[in-house]
DNA sequence: CACATATCCTACAATTCATCTAGGATAAAT
DNA sequence: ATTTATCCTAGATGAATTGTAGGATATGTG
């Protein structure tokens, strides 16, 4: 039941441009030098982004990279379901592969847990977290 | 967001205990034959299981296994926690080691994800699968 | 007691996957 | 033209998953 780093710096570079202020580009150098990940992974995870429109990448000297939606219309789960694949918890779930098919008692338990998990990711926007940044001195952490 | 084999395999297993006559031992090689899955790993994953109190072994001929408690004190998390490791999407949720702490924006998400799927798999008993089976003619699938 | 059965445990082999590096092609601003 | 940066592919490395193999221990049965 793990978010690999590919989903966690993903985020935490969305956010990174999240933050700053709207229109500005930032280049993939600028987000390692400030997160301390990889360059080049960064690179790796920002084609699929790209290709999935989750974020926007313009070429040559002052480029970069830039959210390529409104805020609050991209997702936890748009991220994660773009680096990370699938977040069904088994490949049964939603497709066909499993040989008992109805039959199986445990994919009640992996749909349950797939929708829990789906809900979970879909409710929060890139917009939200933006909020809970500005609103993080009042904000008391309870976890 | 993936449950591995040790997860599966290990939920079948104490499921296909569950599903015989209270009190009957059943050997790792039979559970193989009939679910395909190896009998040396699933010896690997009793292991654990045992210890915890989840399954119980006896040794000898006409031995095997058979729940370690009353199923319904048995829930799917308690199964994947003992086999998969931490539920936690990722290691900083409950741990002191994000050098950040309390200014990670991310750690909110992660914590809600965290409770989210806790609930999800701690909500559902072997009991209720066991149910959820002999009701299984009258069910219907919404996946 | 001898033997068969089955748990219990450890070590290691094979494969896959996550993570990262390297190198180069393309596009655009100066 | 040069520099900057995206864009893309091919590997290298290491860890984790998924097994296999072999043996030690316990226990019921003839």
């Amino acid at each position: 039941m793990r978010i690999s780093t590919k989903g966690r710096y993903s985020l935490e570079a969305l956010l990174y441009m999240a933050l700053l202020p709207r229109g500005k580009y930032v280049s993939t150098r600028s987000i390692a030098e400030d997160t301390g990940i990889s360059d080049g992974y960064l690179e790796q995870l920002f084609i699929p982004l790209r290709k999935a429109g989750i974020i926007q990448g313009i070429r040559g000297p002052q480029g970069g990279y830039l959210p390529g939606r409104a805020l609050d219309d991209i997702s936890v789960g748009d991220v994660l379901r773009v680096v990370e694949g699938s977040l069904e918890p088994v490949d049964c779930v939603n497709s066909r592969i499993c040989p008992a098919e109805k039959k199986c008692i445990s994919r009640h338990t992996w749909s349950e847990l797939y929708r829990e998990i789906s809900d979970s990711v879909d409710s929060i926007s890139l917009k939200d977290l933006v909020e809970a940044y500005e609103n993080m001195d009042q904000m008391e952490y309870v976890i």
